[in-house]
RNA sequence: GCCCGGAUAGCUCAGUCGGUAGAGCAGAGGAUUGAAAAUCCUCGUGUCGGCAGUUCGAUUCUGUCUCCGGGCA
């Protein structure tokens, strides 16, 4: 997987509230870096202020490619995450720069880093019908169907979850392969990777300091006008707290506070409580991540480290 | 001062017709192939407020004390 050849491309991951941006703007200061954002929530116009969107002057000094590309009423994903990625790293590649992937959302990073297998995207009319089947016959009958016509899914899905229940359902309706069969074959696929990625993250090493940050940061969201910024959308009609984009950490819950059902206080805890949960998450994919440089969070020598992996791949 | 109701896991509570107890939330670990900031799985020993009494045995019954609600004065 690894090839010499190819031009070199920085990732730079972490748990949410880890210090991420500030070092990818000092990284793209010492280095001709084009930022890419890794970020599922960073792709809606819109969602700034609980999203930590970096601000209008961050971004003119350092541009994010892939942030702003979506409405909060369409839906992304991690396939088309792959395909804009590696377009826009292929464009900074052929200007002479180095492309500079930075994000928590893991999963990107894991499709862009290992290929997606190649299956139809999600269709409403499909999906529409598997869920009134399992309104009808509860998915646990919906699994066993599973069981019987993508014994390889099945075996890796719980009973229990319904979304990616859905979609192996979803692929076989629409493809008349299974899911795990389409998974079998990715693995035969080849690496079409414009550059050979040099992975680095931040972990946290101190637990309690993480959530003490997170929380801080809910309180300074909600200060910076968090809740107005919801209001806005909560006010649009076309849009409804199902759609991916509203069921970010944060906006979810100020969500149900602006719908009546959660108290400002009860709002203010899960909202918080859910940003830790997703840096709990996104340490889980870090731990035993391949290939992976760590580095601390705030720490001087960060830049250090990557500028010298990077140029010492690149002599 | 008197009366009533509480006091059980970090929090909110359930429960034990007397045989030392369990949910939700929080927290921890894990999974993760077009929603992934999503979705899901696993993990619960805590002087059952203190002291004393009854009992083979008390968190459970009795008495008393402390604290917290509420009511009456």
């Amino acid at each position: 997987m690894t090839n010499k050849q190819l031009p070199p491309a920085i990732c730079l991951m972490g748990p949410t509230a880890s210090g991420k941006t500030d070092l990818a703007i000092e990284i793209a200061e010492h280095l001709p870096c084009d930022i890419i954002s890794v970020d599922s929530a960073l792709v809606y116009r819109g969602l700034d202020i609980g999203s930590a969107k970096p601000d209008a002057e961050t971004l003119a000094k350092a541009p994010h490619r892939l942030i702003d590309i979506r409405d909060p009423s369409e839906a992304y994903s991690a396939a088309e995450f792959r395909a804009d990625a590696i377009e826009q790293m292929q464009e900074i590649v052929a200007a002479g720069r180095i492309p500079l992937l930075v994000g928590g959302t893991m999963m990107y990073f894991k499709v862009l880093r290992e290929g997606i297998a190649s299956m139809p995207a999600a269709d409403q009319a499909v999906r529409d019908q598997i869920q009134a089947d399992a309104d009808r016959l509860g998915w646990q009958a919906l699994h066993e169907k599973l069981q019987k016509i993508d014994p390889i899914a099945a075996l890796k899905i719980h009973p229990n979850n319904p979304q990616r229940l859905m979609r192996a359902l979803e692929v076989y309706e629409l493809t008349g392969v299974a899911l795990g069969e389409h998974w079998q074959q990715q693995a035969e696929s080849v690496n079409d990777l414009p550059c050979q990625l040099h992975q680095f993250a931040i972990i946290p090493e101190d637990r309690a300091a993480l959530h003490a940050r997170i929380e801080q940061r809910f309180m300074m969201m909600l200060e910076q006008g968090f809740v107005d910024e919801v209001n806005g959308l909560y006010n649009r009609d076309d849009l409804h707290k199902d759609l991916p984009a509203l069921r970010s950490v944060g906006y979810r819950q100020v969500w149900e506070y602006l719908d009546g059902a959660l108290s400002y206080d009860e709002m203010v805890f899960r909202g918080v409580v859910a940003t830790r949960n997703l840096a709990k998450r996104q340490l889980t994919w870090l731990r035993g991540w391949p290939e992976l440089n760590t580095l601390l969070p705030g720490e001087q020598k960060n830049i250090d480290k990557v500028l010298n992996n990077v140029n010492f791949a690149s002599i």
